[in-house]
DNA sequence: CGGGAACCTTGATTCAGATCAACGGAAGGC
DNA sequence: GCCTTCCGTTGATCTGAATCAAGGTTCCCG
């Protein structure tokens, strides 16, 4: 294992997947230029760790295929999952030398990395990166608060609910698909894995999944090909106010 | 209710007890009295509502003095705190129109306010503003996410404990003590405001401080008057690394 | 093809924390 | 002084999710 294949993905910026979010959105020809100078790529297969709680970190980046989670864990083994990494998300805090979380590839990943150093320099001199990459920081704040509800306040039920909606909203949005009808997607996560994401044991989210799916608020094709005929409805069972909207 | 009073506080920048860890931390002179063209002072009483979710919102600012929560509610009423403000924290997100959560006082505070179209246009031309926001909203988001640990896996006694180191902490910060020793400090929340943060009831709350009372691991005078005889022991029952470090 | 190893499901039982309920003390108003 | 309100404590009971346990499915590998 970690064995990190160089393999696959680099391209140019200009035909990156992710050129229009990642924390590079804002930047102008010449900026991506010098950006250009200091990325490279690295590929993880999934399950491999991509980085250690507490390492030494000489690079931050951004996903650029596949998923990945961010995780805690206490002593004793709980694990927490405190973020699920998407393609153009970031990775990794300018300015900090250690890591703070574990990061681990859930299906295999390519990365698009800067070296740190030069990066934290960019950061100063274009604020084109610092202003995107604040933006993005505060959605993930958003998010993580949006979380902490769902942690702190749902029932098994609703977590579970809460989830689906998450995922099935999100893989609308990057397929373009209309955000009322019918939704079909595939869960890119172990039953384990959306049970440290949600505060929960394995065994009850499979308990859940499979009442959600009895009552018809989800449709299932083996274990993780899921869909959803009605997303109001799972709306409703996540407790989330109708509108699903959020922000702006 | 709901008379803001627009008594108390204002003062210079320069003699400002928050200059140094607020928003406007990184601020050179020029760029401060450029600031103070655009603020004004705002005082709210203890218990008043400073921002509905949802609401436009014409500025945002800095909480000078006192201590506020930002809160998250359900359509049946069950609310979750998702960030407790203390003097020095920032309110608001600059390019949003409308607040996304509940903004309490807890108890008498003072905040420093900026009209937000004017704070909007000093972020794109002095960096110092967006790199300091930036630098605090990372650490929102760890805090955040450390909590997320807190509401997701820890049991209530556990809960408990991570929020007394934490205001222990925080308070022998803002005090300059020993981290070591014993600590003193008032709890700034009423047991329903804590079970609001930790995802419990406020029963639950009641009786877990009854029990770390009565094992020693805290001294109650009165409701709120707290002594942590030995803060590693505190964090040992919060399940936290006894280094209790966090980061750098 | 057989044997593991992941991954997932379902059942039985237990238990931590919620809920329901009663009461005590302190502060403020009249 | 008395009444009310807010805040907090404690007890009894209930319940949702954890835990313990047993199998099932799929897929890979030899």
């Amino acid at each position: 294992m970690l064995n990190e294949t160089l393999s696959a993905a680099p391209r140019e910026c200009g035909d990156c997947p992710i050129r229009h979010r990642a924390v590079c959105a804002r930047c102008e020809p010449d900026e991506l230029t010098r950006l250009d100078q200091i990325k490279y790529y690295r590929s993880f297969e999934a399950g491999q760790t991509v980085i250690w709680s507490g390492d030494q970190m000489d690079f931050v980046g951004s996903v650029v295929k596949g998923i990945a989670t961010l995780t805690q864990t206490m002593e004793d083994g709980r694990t927490q999952m405190v973020g699920l990494l998407l393609p153009s998300d970031f990775v990794g805090r300018p300015g900090r030398a250690s890591a703070a979380y574990n990061v681990v590839a859930t299906t295999d990943i390519v990365m698009c990395c800067f070296r740190k150093k030069p990066f934290e320099h960019m950061m100063k001199t274009t604020p084109h990166i610092a202003e995107r990459l604040l933006e993005m920081t505060l959605d993930e704040l958003d998010a993580a608060r949006e979380w902490m509800l769902v942690l702190g306040r749902k029932t098994a039920r609703e977590k579970i609910a809460s989830l689906l909606a998450i995922i099935a909203r999100r893989n609308a949005t990057l397929n373009l698909a209309d955000v009322t009808g019918s939704m079909v997607f595939d869960l890119p996560l172990t039953r384990e894995a959306m049970a440290d994401y949600l505060g929960l044991t394995l065994e009850t989210v499979s308990r859940q999944i499979s009442s959600l799916k009895k009552d018809g608020v989800i449709e299932l094709k083996g274990k993780r090909h899921v869909t959803v005929p009605d997303f109001d409805a799972l709306l409703a069972e996540a407790g989330d106010d109708s509108d699903g909207g959020m922000l702006i």
